[in-house]
This record gives structure tokens, sequence and C-alpha cells, in this order.
DNA sequence: GCCAACGTTGGC
DNA sequence: GCCAACGTTGGC
């Protein structure tokens, strides 16, 4: 959320600006399980390859955001956890690496095209929250994640959805 | 496995 | 700059 003509931010003119993200990874891939057993419960967010993605990593997703963790592709398909930005966007070095599966070899050293944040566990929900019981809920209506063909991997929260899914999980934000 | 939605690529 | 073809995502 850029004021573009000018840079500025809307948190500079003292608006609310966005706190809240939902970032998105498949079970299988990389679950909650892994990163409650990773050091410190911390790491990057790395392999971000779209651009209205990277866009939200880096310019709008900073320290201390709150981010709940859904599981796509996966069963079941849900919120999982919530997760609190450490780190704010720096370059995604795993593009330079031929190796990596999301090697970019457009991307450079000297002016990457990806970035990614680092993320710390907040809580596992005792009970994940289901896409069902997301659909169930009538003020989640609007929810990105929720509407038909959305597939951004980082999409925004508002503070409403944050606290409504909280109490389907049955635990304090 | 199917397929709709979306993003990217590349010829023109 | 347009747009058809193609690849990917991800719910169902």
């Amino acid at each position: 959320m850029r004021l573009r003509n000018f840079g500025f931010r809307y948190s500079d003119f003292g608006f609310p600006r966005l706190r809240y993200w939902l970032f998105k990874t498949e079970a299988d891939c990389y679950s909650i399980d892994h990163l409650a057993k990773a050091p410190k419960q911390t790491t990057f967010w790395d392999g971000v390859r779209n651009y209205q993605a990277r866009n939200y990593l880096r310019d709008d997703v900073k320290v201390g955001d709150g981010v709940f963790l859904y599981h796509s592709n996966s069963d079941p398909l849900a919120i999982v956890g919530t997760l609190e930005v450490v780190k704010a966007a720096y370059p995604d070095h795993t593009a330079f690496d031929p190796k990596e599966q999301h090697y970019d070899e457009k991307s450079k050293p000297d002016d990457p095209t990806w970035v990614m944040v680092d993320v710390k566990l907040k809580q596992k929900f005792p009970q994940p929250v289901t896409r069902d019981m997301l659909k169930g809920a009538k003020e989640l209506a609007q929810m990105v994640v929720l509407q038909k063909g959305s597939r951004l991997s980082i999409m925004p929260v508002t503070d409403a959805e944050w606290r409504i899914v909280h109490k389907l999980a049955g635990v304090k934000p």
C-alpha cells in the first residue's frame, strides 16, 4: 500500500498500515511443524516468484507484522497458526543458486529480482482453522484467500479478519 | 485427475 | 502493444 506518486506509505501520514498477512505453503514442502522444529523456530521465507507477492514482501511486510500460515494443496486446507515477521525484505539468495528449485538466472546478486523476509513461529493453533470453517464465517466472505482464482502466496489480511480467525481458532491473538 | 484462473512468453 | 499458446496454481 504505497502512495505511488510520492513514495510514501499510508503510515507516514498516520493512517493504519497493513499489519497482517497470509502466507501460503504446501504442508508437504514446508509445514508449520517444520518451522516448529527449526532453530529458534525462525526461518527465511524464500521462493516467492510472483511480482505482486514480491511487491508486498518488498514494500509492505514489516518487522512485527502478524502472519497467518496457510497450508495449500494439503489435507486439511487450513490456517494452521501464526508467525511474526522478524526481518524485513532482503535479497532471496536461493534465486542465485542453479541447484535450487526456485533458481532464476535473471536475478543477479548485484540486482536481485526476488526478496524474502524472516519469520518466527508465534503460535500453532490447537486445531487448524479449515477452509470450510473460513467459508462458513460470513464476516470472512471478502477474505482474499477465499476469492475464486486467488493464487498469490502472500496476501493482505484485515484487522477484522485477524481477530475473527483467532476467534474461530479459540485462541487470543 | 480435472479444470478454471492467472501469469508469462514470444511471434507478429 | 496485442494476443494466442503455454505453464502453473490450487480447489474441488
